[in-house]
DNA sequence: CCTAAAATAGAACGATCGTGCTATTTTGCA
DNA sequence: TGCAAAATAGCACGATCGTTCTATTTTAGG
């Protein structure tokens, strides 16, 4: 019973690095098969359906990102410490090339913004949570009085988000470490005009 | 020789609508052909391959984003006018619902900053010129007085272009209204922070 | 109006898609 | 170590992909 979770994770693994160049749609059966040195039968199997192998793709590619980017920050006490240790963790994962073609979450995000289904369900409820997450540590940066009691947390995780995606889009496409550089400044100013004071 | 140009148009227009519902290389010479009412060989004729096609759909969404938003934005006198024309007639235009699936330029750098080719190309081109030209309209301002001098236009085209990606994937993946106007806020708030004085 | 040229349709191609089916191999347990 | 069960391979299917060919229709100019 052991063997068919080993083998599944392994081809999520290779789905992953694959969906970041040719997108999760992109993904195929065969491709996929090839590169887990699978038969198209055989990884089709595991899944039943490719709507169910996109589905898993995306629940692992969240799984990936609480686990080696919001759990390390949430070790860390609340306040700015967390917070900043979040922005820097997720731009670092850009910056790092964790995937060979960029997030694959941003990217599917994207894809599946009009096709109704599991996927993008699971894309709603990961970017809701996301969302929620980045608020709830701003928020208790300004319960701390490290940040400004009336500013604007909504606006401000809504603008983290946007220094991401900007970010990401010049690292990907623009082919430019200035992004990453860019966003770090970015936050800096932002976290600095709302400084409690 | 005028029909085929008509006709091409009418293609590219369906094109539009279709790429930003399944993205630009989702498109299918089968399906576009059928939603505008040709045969496979008769709308494959005035391309001549899939990739041309693409290009060419690529080409007409930037050439209307700069018709419709670019350029009024430009018949306005220097300075923040011009630049609040930018942003405003952006950000409305992702609001108006102008393609059914949200704007196909985004989608499509990320359905390409990976595949090499001459649509990658293009949409770098004209990422390039779209932040270079907001640069140009921030340090425009800066130059008008209406902005502080030492401000870093860089980092404000960055920011700006952030909220643009976090309105459009609030729009379309959270079918969320507040993106306009947390993106609103926030060029708002950047540029009172930002004044000249 | 007639006709050469341009534009479109129709059919067919090899390839690949997702998905069933049945056989074969491999695994874990008695 | 042998055996049921689980995991994988092989094959075939209808559909659709991009593309090429030839035939037919439609257009524009003399």
């Amino acid at each position: 019973m052991t063997k068919k979770a080993a083998t599944r994770e392994a081809i999520l693994q290779q789905a992953l690095a694959l969906a970041s160049q040719v997108g999760v749609s992109g993904l195929t059966i065969g491709s996929l098969a090839a590169a887990s040195g699978l038969s198209k039968s055989g990884l089709f199997a595991h899944f039943g359906s490719k709507e169910a192998l996109q589905l898993a793709v995306v629940l692992a590619a969240q799984a990936q990102f609480v686990a080696e980017t919001v759990q390390p920050a949430l070790a860390l006490p609340r306040g700015m410490a967390r917070l900043t240790a979040l922005f820097e963790g997720w731009i670092g994962r850009l910056e790092g090339g964790c995937y060979p073609g960029g997030c694959p979450l941003l990217a599917a995000a994207y894809e599946f913004d009009d096709q109704p289904g599991a996927v993008r369900e699971a894309l709603v409820a990961g970017q809701r949570w996301q969302r929620d997450t980045l608020e709830r540590l701003l928020q208790q940066a300004c319960d701390a009085g490290e940040l400004a009691e009336d500013c604007d947390v909504a606006l401000l995780a809504f603008m983290l988000f946007g220094l991401v995606q900007s970010a990401h889009h010049d690292l990907q496409l623009l082919d430019s470490a200035d992004g990453v550089a860019l966003a770090r400044r970015g936050f800096a100013r932002l976290m600095a005009m709302h400084q409690a004071g």
